[in-house]
DNA sequence: TATGTGTAGATCCTTTGTTC
DNA sequence: GAACAAAGGATCTACACATA
């Protein structure tokens, strides 16, 4: 028993130790991920094409050089429970007597009966009324309307498509026949005949419009793109400036080269040590950088 | 203050899909 | 068919909060 409980806490101890996502990695990710669905890195079935998460993590890396943040497993976890926290919200919002608070990014609810209701069928729903979601609109541009459910993610134009799609399904009454259409390509959906519906000119009102808005996201889809490398950009410099003054700082303290080089390699890895050390006298300085060689 | 409990989310492992 | 990457489920852990 408890050799059993040992040799358990052992193999707890050489997992991998536990990383906490900041708030500005956790916008980064999603800001990058959000450019990388702009340029076609999501497959229509709704999965990122391979390498993706590669290139997420070398983003990262060229916005935070000390996060150590990987593909497998932070990447993927933080994909996982975005895309869960993501289906939550949409399917609350999908339902009457739900909506978005656009000031306080949350979701509202009519009523607190409404609430109940909905929270008794699902569990995980809770904590959610009024809780903060600010990724949720990003996260709509990431997903689309496919939430986790694995199906390809949405433009405005896919989704009129699909209400076409859906006048025709219940025309038919067989959905298998509509899957075998909607898989199928335009020249084989072409040969079965739709009745015209009164619906039809409704639909073709929203296809406008849903043009008009892929058109309106391309354009700030740009914006973001550019945004992106803003930030790569600056955040590179910012780091290159601190390293540089972190040198001379330690040069400046008449420390020998080789301790320098070793000290810098501590301070970048443990962004908490800069600011001490920028507080700290001369003399407090060269105490506080032999102190962290000691320990290392 | 110490301990117990619940929860969010990080990690691990397996399955599934894609590419060559 | 092998290799690789993403997705999904199971498990574990850090943290917040409640209670004695």
């Amino acid at each position: 028993m408890e050799v059993g409980g040992n040799s358990q806490n052992i193999e707890r101890l050489k997992r991998a130790s536990r990383r906490i996502w900041t708030k500005k990695e956790e916008d980064a990710f999603v800001t990058i991920l959000e450019d990388l669905v702009t340029k076609g890195y999501r497959c229509d079935n709704g999965s990122f094409k391979p390498g993706t998460n590669l290139i997420i993590e070398k983003a990262l890396t060229n916005i935070f050089p000390t996060c150590g943040i990987k593909a497998n497993p932070h990447i993927d976890s933080k994909m996982k429970v975005l895309r869960k926290q993501y289906s939550i919200v949409y399917d609350m919002l999908s339902k009457s007597g739900f909506g978005w608070n656009d000031v306080k990014k949350c979701v509202e609810v009519d009523s607190e009966e409404v609430w109940q209701s909905y929270v008794q069928h699902h569990k995980e729903a809770e904590g959610w009324k009024r809780r903060p979601f600010p990724l949720y609109e990003k996260l709509m541009n990431i997903y689309g309307t496919d939430r986790a459910n694995g199906q390809g993610a949405e433009t405005p134009v896919d989704m009129v498509e699909d209400i076409n799609r859906n006048h025709v399904i219940d025309d038919m009454g067989d959905e298998e026949e509509s899957l075998n259409q909607t898989s199928s390509t335009n020249s084989t959906a072409s040969s079965r005949r739709k009745r015209k519906k009164p619906s039809d000119n409704i639909s073709e009102g929203l296809r406008k419009l849903a043009e008009s808005f892929d058109k309106m996201m391309e354009k700030s889809n740009e914006q973001v793109e550019k945004t992106v490398e803003v930030i790569v950009e600056s955040a590179r410099k910012k780091e290159h400036d601190q390293h540089n003054f972190m040198w001379e700082e330690l040069t400046r303290l008449e420390i020998p080269v080789e301790v320098c080089i070793d000290a810098l390699d501590i301070i970048v890895a443990k962004p908490w040590t800069i600011s001490i050390f920028n507080s700290l006298s001369d003399e407090k300085k060269v105490e506080f950088v032999m102190s962290l060689l000691r320990k290392k």
